[in-house]
Formats: structure tokens, sequence, C-alpha cells
DNA sequence: TTAATCCGCACTAAATTAGTGCCATATTCT
DNA sequence: AGAATATGGCACTAATTTAGTGCGGATTAA
């Protein structure tokens, strides 16, 4: 099944929890107020937030009152950064090299010759590139601006609209 | 990692030559021609041709002479059909419903309720809804028209409008 | 000093993906 | 009829990835 993991899926629930928290008051929000704000567990959640503390979406403070911010504007950060840092990128077929712009390190096979047998005279390497790239720029252009609590597209003509963008 | 899963992959290549082989000669493709064609392992190239022929998407005729053959025009056939087919669906969060218009069958978590503790609050559903069915639209609108051999893409002008579509 | 926090690592269990193989059935050709 | 060429269905195993837990250490504020 082609899916975001569970680690994105709730990824994408704290940064946007946290993105709407910092709109309110610039304090930091722990990570034990997040996990029983949406019953999640606290492991869990530590661990999501501190990959995506790492992958430097956001930053953090310790001790007391200390907590995670986000490191960037809510429409500086797309699904495509926290997919990038909680999923390992977004990298739609074997073939696709793993330069590009992502965050995650070189592959060995990264030089885009010696995924499979036939690389060089697959006749759908070029077609399925573009799509990988299709779909990569489309999660590049969904930020953490308006993406909490649903504000934006309760208008049925603006969820119209945005699903015609693609 | 977000990514068609190999099955996926080689499925695309598969419909996608067998597409541009029916261009050529209305005669069917074996399973076994085309393993050999793109080294691939005849029963792995099988059972994926099988799953197709199962979908919906190629029908076959057996005995000698035989193969597989596509069983709607290529600009009818689109990546969402085969992932659908052979990764069972796209389904971008654990929230997502799995009704729609997918081929596989209903999930006993269909009712767009239970997928999670805070279904009914959860502040990122709809966004998150919204993302789905954009990736799902965008792979329903690649069909395997003109998906063979890079032939479309080659000029670099193509290249980035097919992009900017996104 | 104590309690709240994050940090880093290591680990296990569950689920999914990847891939193989066998035997049955259908079709064609001789 | 019989041999050769094909797909169909199923069951199975191995590998990989995802999911999730837990602990002990470091840092900071009150």
């Amino acid at each position: 099944m082609l899916r975001f993991s569970r680690k994105a899926d709730y990824g994408i629930l704290l940064v946007a929890d946290i993105a709407h928290s910092m709109d309110e008051s610039p304090k930091g929000v722990s990570a034990a107020s997040l996990a029983k704000k949406y019953s999640l567990s606290k492991s869990f959640t530590a661990n999501i937030l501190k990959d995506l503390s790492r992958g430097g979406i956001l930053f953090s403070t310790r001790g007391k009152g200390g907590g995670y911010f986000l490191s960037k504007a809510p429409d500086e950060i797309s699904l495509h950064d926290v997919v990038d840092v909680l999923d390992g990128g977004v990298k739609m077929t074997h073939c696709t090299p793993s330069g590009s712009f992502t965050s995650a390190e070189h592959d060995a096979d990264a030089d885009s010759g010696d995924c499979c047998e036939i690389s060089e005279t697959c006749p759908v390497r070029s077609p399925l590139q573009r799509v990988h790239r299709g779909i990569q720029h489309y999660l590049e252009s969904q930020t953490f601006e308006n993406f909490y609590d649903g504000s934006l597209g309760k208008d049925p003509f603006q969820v119209r609209e945005a699903l015609e963008i693609v």
C-alpha cells in the first residue's frame, strides 16, 4: 500500500500542533503534553519529536519549561520535509537517484545506474522519474501554513480548487 | 521510504511494454518473453502479470501463441490502477477511508471513524485528506499513453512543463 | 537538589514486501 | 490423441521495513 508511515502521520500532526501552539504563545511544547493530548505513548511521541529535531524541522530546549519549537515558519516547512526526516525520503521508484535535494545521506547506489539489470535501456525510467518529481514537488508544495484544524478546506469550492491543482 | 513496491515498479514496466507491443502487432505477450527481455525471474514476472490480469488491467489467452493483452486503451490505464492492483491501493494516511473508487475491497475500518483515538477531533484529518486526494488524482492523471521509451520528456522544455503541472 | 525535559542508543515484535515453486487447466499444433 | 506452450491458483519462506518500547545520561529551571 502506498502511504505514509505512522511515524510520518503523527509527525505531521505534531508539527501542525506545534505550529498552531506557537501562534498562540511562544512557549515550547513538551513531548509529554503532546503525547497526552493525542493519546499517544510517550516513548513513541518522544522518538518522533527527536527525529524531527535532528532533521532540523524542530529545535528544542531542555529542562523545566523546555520543549519543542518550529525552527522555521510554518509556510517554510512542507510535508516533504517531514516525510524526508521520518520516512527516509520520497523515492517513488527503486531507480530514483537519491541525490536531488533530500536530507538523507547518499546511498551507495546513487549514481543512477545499477538499480537493476536493465537500467541503461529501461523504457520507463524517464517517465517514472517525471512521476517521482511530480509527487515530490506536490509534497513540497504542501506546507504547514493553515494546515491545522482543517480551517482551510471547509469551503467546498476551495477544496475543489485545491484538488484541481493536481 | 515513500515509494512504489518492486511489484508496482515492474508492473508499470510490464504494462508499458505490452502497451507498446500492441502498438506494433496485435499479438499477446508471454510472461516468459517479458521475463527474459527484462532479466526478471519467470515466477515473479508471471505473478505480477497474473495480478494485473485479475485486476482487470490485462487479459490473457492460454496455450501456444497466447499471452497478455491490455484490456483497455493505454490512455485509459493509469499508474493509480496499477498501484491499486499491485500495492493494494493508495491510502496516504492511516485515516484515509478505503471507499472512494479503488478496486480493493472494503476494509473493516472503512467508516472514517475509528482509525485512531482522536479521529473525531483530529486537527489534521481534513488537510491530510486533501493531500491524499491530490496524490491519488495525480497518479490517476498519469496514463500509459506515451509512457514507453521516454519518448515523451526527452525535450527539456516538455520536462519542465510536465513538472510544473504539479 | 529535585523535577521536568530532551538525547542517544539499543532492542524486540509485528507487518509487509519480495520472491519461489508446484500442480492444474486451457489452447494450439502435429 | 499427445506434446508443447501458456496462464491460473495457491501456498509457502525469507528478507526487509515499520512500529513501538525502554533505559540511563545530560541539561536546565525553580
